[in-house]
DNA sequence: ACCCGCACCTGTAAGC
DNA sequence: TGCTTACAGGTGCGGG
């Protein structure tokens, strides 16, 4: 719906939100600009115009995109503009309507770039390789001289771009590997980063398919549910019987955040998985 | 160099 | 009902 289309009007209805030193003006938001293409690394997002500007989105935890087409008075037309901080309106040859970038804790935020290669300088120096790409001899190189928690690893976005605290729990579990699992132990073994690499990509990518993962808020552009959350296996279900094993899944804190995993099938090394 | 702990926000649900 | 507390999808920074 946005490529192909023009930047009509802008408005930045809360300024901290955009990310910038100094005056914020509407050029910078896009305004009358043309948008090219729609980029993703990890868990920003960019809008690229023709004429090179590039705006990044990044959600945080409570951060949402919302599009409201003029063609269909769709539910979203009735929302809030409660925590709306950025409004743009966009004719385009295919649809035209309103994007919103709506975000009640402002953990999420907006940048400003010239091109897409000064959001690379400015925003993406410091990211890994995208989870969804990233190869098992890439995912070694950047945990093995880690002592921490695979865990923490994989939150950590420098190591890889994409996975946080719920993906990182479902592929932790699917790979049958312990959170607690010091990094460069498990980078001392092939088959399992193999395995933890192939998992993070099937957890993602079905988790894309299916809408993401809603547990309270969460809502995709168009204001429904990402069915992902019927799907968990250990995210939001401590306490609740194993999936494979009925075993009760147990809580732990690691890099500050719950983690939820199954202690019978998540075993530190695949030694005492295979004597288990 | 690495990584922990905390701060940054608001909304919601649970407990009393 | 109303008040208090805990917790939630993320990241950036100070400092140990």
């Amino acid at each position: 719906m946005l490529v192909g289309a023009r930047v009509t009007g802008v408005q930045l209805r809360r300024r901290d939100i955009v990310r910038q030193a100094g005056r914020v003006r509407p050029r910078d938001l896009l305004n009358g600009a043309t948008i090219d293409t729609l980029a993703r690394h990890g868990k920003e997002f960019a809008i690229i115009a023709t004429d090179h500007r590039t705006l990044s989105v990044h959600l945080g935890m409570s951060g949402w995109l919302s599009w409201i087409g003029s063609d269909v008075g769709g539910t979203n037309g009735r929302a809030t503009l409660d925590h709306v901080h950025c409004v743009w309106h966009v004719k385009g040859p295919h649809a035209s309507g309103i994007l919103r970038f709506r975000d009640p804790r402002r953990f999420g935020g907006l940048w400003t770039f010239l091109s897409p290669q000064d959001w690379q300088l400015g925003r993406l120096h410091a990211r890994g390789p995208d989870a969804l790409t990233i190869g098992p001899q890439q995912l070694t190189r950047n945990i093995r001289n880690s002592r921490r928690a695979i865990k923490a690893a994989l939150l950590d976005q420098s190591v890889l771009a994409g996975v946080g605290n719920i993906y990182a729990d479902e592929a932790l579990f699917a790979a049958g590997i312990h959170p607690a699992t010091r990094a460069a132990r498990l980078a001392g073994d092939e088959a399992r980063v193999r395995l933890l690499c192939r998992h993070l990509r099937s957890v993602l990518r079905r988790a894309i398919r299916a809408g993401g993962s809603t547990v309270r808020s969460f809502r995709g552009t168009q204001g429904d549910v990402g069915m992902f959350a019927l799907k968990h296996n250990v995210y939001g279900r401590a306490g609740q019987p194993c999936v494979r094993c009925s075993y009760p899944l147990a809580t732990a804190q690691i890099a500050q955040r719950t983690t939820v995993y199954c202690p019978h099938c998540q075993r530190k090394t695949r030694k005492a998985f295979a004597q288990a």
